[in-house]
DNA sequence: TATGAATGAGGCTTCATTCAT
DNA sequence: AATGAATGAAGCCTCATTCAT
């Protein structure tokens, strides 16, 4: 009987780990189908096969789903980001390789918005967080004197932004590859730099 | 007669426009307050002292009221966007001017947004469009050979991404003018030049 | 003055003769397309160039404008039927062109109704008047001895009952005229007198 | 536990059945009360202790209680006319228990309906269906040169209206025995027929 | 009389959530 | 824990009607 009962047990626990898993899947789905506003529960619930009180098992709200997706995509970005820039041994490499890393997943996870739908960005405290790891290093090397000093607040805006759009780009079709390197000549050297990146 | 009439027809339109205005003046507000994703069309009229029915003469749904507040947006940025590249006579004036209008804007229509409510972007077709007009501008500075050839796509992208992400810094309480040095220097000379940049 | 109100009057009537008409014009067709039970006030209105207090001017209801087609189309009807009973000389010419007028009519009228809508009877009080007046010639064929004695309630009601369905299969592409010999050939025999009556 | 959970189920399959069962009454009754057109949804919901979500647990409309109430009505007066049929021997007989069992349903349903209010014909494809089936085995009697040939469709009209139009008689207050006698005297023998028939 | 915007009642429907099974 | 029907609040929207012009 214990045993059986830990089967039992165990089995469960898989099914659990899976309802949890097939909500959030169907989450993915219906926000990037419909745009977060449009999505209810009920819609979450239908791409589904379970059924709606099950829902409230494992979630309070489409918020909360929402929240688990951004936590989810920081847990697959922040890893690579830091990755990248520990990988790197230049300025130009480390910048380069973060906005690699980052366009890469974008491209990975480019999904059709519906048009017309009010855009959302998936700029979580924790996605955000990837840049603020950037940053300190940033700060690291501001002091020791590898780069001027400046606003670190400006300067992660500055690249969040120009992050978050060029992946934009990327998930129309642009390639990773040439994004990462405009990307890195502005911050390296503004415009005048992108005379010397080839295209 | 003729006077009465024409009166008559114009107090109307008068009213009309009136209320129209009071329509958006609530949405303005309940985005603000609320987040676009949790407002309903009830709470737009409850924010007005007109009726359920009158909203509907005036726009079909949140999505309508939010885009003719884009629209409106766009009308007020755009002239003030051109304004300030026509009158600049640099490379830096241009970039500087435009900046500093776009942060300054910013900064009148700052208003709070709800903690942890999903942000959004105000970035209507008009309003990047007025970053369009400063990639015209560009072009026309590439093919006089004042600027190097690259890829117009992501300089738009690039420089709207700075630009939306400052102006939060703009709208969190940072100067106008600093922004505008900021991300001037950036465009200008990368990260080197922020070493030359008074902050 | 007088000659120029009189002028503004007479062309004041016009107007209003017109504008129940434009109404009445706008019920037919708006109850021919969707049924009168999905109809509106507003769909009539919509059906018309008049503004929607106009509309108040003329009827009170839907309801309202649809017993007035109902009128108008009793006004159609019945005298047709009184002056094909009376140019009749025997009871099968009373019979035959009692029906024949009436899916003539059907003909005329027939419309297509949406599918699937609940398909209404254009039997008025008025409508069935007609064949009340039928009725009350039949009773003086009774008294007369030239029909049995009966009950002339059952026998309006079959008389009806016989008429619309027919009509409907007139409205169907039917012949009113074969309907017509049909209807009569029942009334006047049975089932048995179909056999004399050429197809 | 199989039983319990065989219990469980079926308890919950009977509320099914009941509110079903229950929101159909609700809407016999209300038809009936106030006519097809007036009718809401509401007032659907109004006439039973349910809540409003739990109509569209059931229907998506007053149309689709209208034509399940249809369907009902065509359940219970198909296997009466088909059963009168069979238990018939003569042409006579067979037209006379047709029309006595339907006579007999209208009766037992008949309901007030608003004075003024739009008549409705309660003739679904359903119901006409059986008419239809007695046409087959009319069709049979004329391949059997029992009855002469004929057009069938406008027999099944003929026998369809005066059927419908008897029936609102016996509705109001007729024998469905007269009623049927009259009919039947119609289909053998026309208006000459009904002398010989006793009232 | 004609107009057409304003009104707010109220119908339609979906929603989040509960809870008995 | 899973189910899914029931709930009723509440959102959406149209409606009939009014009334100032």
């Amino acid at each position: 009987m214990d045993a059986h009962a830990k089967t039992a047990r165990s089995r469960r626990e898989l099914t659990k780990a899976q309802n949890r898993e097939t909500i959030l899947a169907a989450g993915r789905q219906v926000f990037a189908e419909m745009g977060f506003a449009a999505v209810t529960v009920r819609d979450i619930i239908r791409a589904t096969p379970l059924a709606s009180g099950t829902f409230y098992n494992y979630f309070k709200s489409k918020e909360d789903v929402y929240l688990a997706l951004r936590d989810e995509v920081a847990l697959t970005v922040r890893p690579r980001l830091r990755a990248a820039r520990q990988g790197a041994e230049t300025a130009e490499g480390f910048l380069f390789e973060s906005f690699l890393a980052f366009f890469r997943f974008a491209a990975e996870s480019s999904s059709e918005q519906p048009t017309g739908a009010v855009r959302f960005r998936m700029d979580s405290p924790e996605v955000v967080a990837g840049f603020g790891e950037l940053r300190e290093d940033i700060d690291t090397a501001v002091a020791q004197g590898l780069l001027p000093a400046m606003d670190t607040g400006f300067l992660t805006a500055a690249l969040t932004g120009v992050a978050f759009e060029l992946a934009e780009q990327v998930k129309g079709g642009a390639e990773p590859e040439s994004a990462s390197r405009f990307a890195t000549a502005i911050f390296l050297g503004g415009l005048p730099a992108l005379s010397r990146q080839p295209d």
